[in-house]
DNA sequence: CTGAAAGCGCTAACAT
DNA sequence: ATGTTAGCGCTTTCAG
């Protein structure tokens, strides 16, 4: 027992309501869940009685015979602070819960931080508590994955997913994620309008990240039938690993006119080792970014230009995603644009 | 219906597994209770198909007749994004996951943030999906308040709560604070010891905010009976709102040479107008601050000597006292103490 | 338009 | 040590 027995007090059921208004227990329940065939007047008497004893439905005993909660969890894998640290998981949250109570959803928020956390969880979503789980962010082959898949329960993976060598492929999963390979494209071309023709990039840690994958893959994409040779340097998404990864590039190509690197906290990094080197921005060194989030993009010294992920979108997708209110384009995954923010640096 | 239909697939029952195991359901709902009275070999074979079945209990099932969910709601109100960007919260949730997974309760965390967002986690929180309640940051006297008493929900209010005139007292439901008061005496007393005789306060907005009330209190009481006159300027927590009040200090009391700020954010505002002014810290005025955000604190020039809270342990307490396993000092409210951490400014 | 009755899956006396 | 029996509070046929 969790709390303590006295904490449990009766509460009106719908056959205190049905007694005092002198109907039947199914012409309550059709009143509450707002069926057509009562009488007004009826109904308006049973509302009257509710709202004076206080009755709220028990959940517990709806659950039991419609199998529905009207609960969505959003379980969330917290490495290290980071979803809290980084407007990105905020700004996808909003969206869920926004989506979710458009449909009367309750979302419900779980953390996994710790091993034993998982069990709790799972007997948690596998309890019935909820109608279906957004996990994020999760890689499909998680634990929590097959636990989900076998109990049958609608779930949505979504953010920045881990994929790593081995992971099986699960198609039957939905997936949302955002236009990484896309967005990286839109920032070279950019480069490439402006006439850059030494065009380097500062990828993500690419060995660990789909994201930073797809963001080189966006860049080769550009670079391959054009202008420049692909000049790669790898980092790991912190602001001290852009400033070192522009330093090596900048000593291995000192002519390069632009680099476009693959996330707003490593570009500010790498301003910060152009400014250092003497290095102009725009004028001798064009710079883009990825992310666009605004606390860094709109402060760095010159502002950055880059690309912007409608973050709150995705979340909503994946919401609407989960309560299969959507049909996906193609499959249950779900790919969402990008667009180029111009600021100053580029 | 908020999930389609075709979500529910029809899972083991207690009784599957009663037959399976050529047993009662009562045997096999022992088992899975770790009730003792059942013979080993029985224990065995149940637990065996339990696995191959891949039974999971029904807890709407069990909640109906148990009054139990084994789930805490944390409900947290969220004005504009403050809650991701303060560390607070995180820590305090984090000490609040805790102590309840210590007692295998699970923390679902709920967020108000639209007009609309209050009847559904209402209704979520009447509807027994959860044993119990934290709410924060909430004013005693909010809409939600008057619910969970009706509701007779165990419930537990925390954080920096506001309190304004008007709003009733309400001594039966549970509280816990940082000992705002007993900090700020912390610091004042610190400087005093220090050799400082012309202490300034920057205060917080202490028409609004209970703790900056208690803050600016403790710097009075420490000066009531001692070397200074009380020197107070009041801000809004800001860091601008900080530095302005410190230049609105040195212009009416130039000699002052040390200043306690009700909080780290309008320190590092306090430091900055004092760099401009040409006064050295700690040399010329010594500086404490408040809440010991390290973030902060650790990287203001010079760092921050500031008023330390366990907010993990007011997390952990606020769940304690929520689980009824501690009985409170005095009332159901506590105050959790704070510590001075020395750094450089004071 | 309304009521009666069955039953969702589980626990908790009460027997045995 | 185990089985039997009632419900928990609600929705949902099925009658009327």
């Amino acid at each position: 027992m969790v709390l303590t027995q006295r904490s449990y007090v009766r509460r009106p059921t719908l056959e205190d309501v049905a007694r005092q208004s002198g109907v039947s227990k199914s012409t309550v329940s059709r009143v509450i869940n707002g069926e057509a065939r009562v009488r007004t007047e009826v109904v308006d008497r049973v509302r009257r009685v509710i709202s004076e004893l206080g009755y709220v439905p028990n959940q517990a005993a709806r659950q039991l015979v419609t199998h529905r909660t009207n609960a969505v969890a959003v379980v969330a894998a917290q490495p290290e602070n980071r979803l809290f640290i980084d407007p990105f998981f905020d700004l996808l949250l909003r969206g869920i819960r926004r989506e979710l109570a458009l449909h009367g959803a309750q979302a419900v928020l779980l953390f996994l931080e710790e091993p034993d956390d998982y069990a709790r969880v799972a007997d948690y979503l596998g309890g019935g508590h909820v109608d279906g789980a957004i996990l994020f962010p999760l890689r499909p082959g998680d634990r929590l994955a097959e636990i989900i898949d076998r109990l049958g329960l609608p779930a949505v993976f979504g953010g920045r997913p881990l994929l790593r060598d081995g992971d099986p492929e699960r198609p039957g999963q939905a997936h949302v994620d955002g236009d990484n390979r896309g967005g990286a494209r839109l920032a070279v071309q950019h480069l490439v309008a402006l006439g850059r023709r030494r065009i380097a990039t500062v990828a993500g840690p690419y060995d660990q990240e789909n994201s930073a994958v797809d963001r080189l893959a966006g860049y080769r994409d550009v670079l391959r039938d054009a202008v420049s040779p692909p000049l790669v340097e790898r980092a790991d998404y912190t602001r001290q690993g852009g400033a070192d990864a522009m330093a090596a590039l900048l000593d291995r190509h000192p002519d390069l006119d632009a680099v476009f690197v693959a996330s707003d906290l490593m570009a500010s990094g790498a301003l910060q080792t152009l400014r250092e080197r003497g290095r102009r921005v725009p004028e001798d060194v064009a710079v883009v970014g990825f992310d666009d989030l605004t606390s860094i993009a709109e402060t760095t010294d010159p502002p950055l230009t880059t690309v912007h992920q409608d973050i709150e979108e995705m979340g909503r997708l994946m919401a609407r995603l989960l309560l299969a209110r959507e049909d996906a384009p193609d499959g249950p995954s779900v790919i969402v644009p990008t667009r180029l923010v111009r600021r100053a640096s580029a």
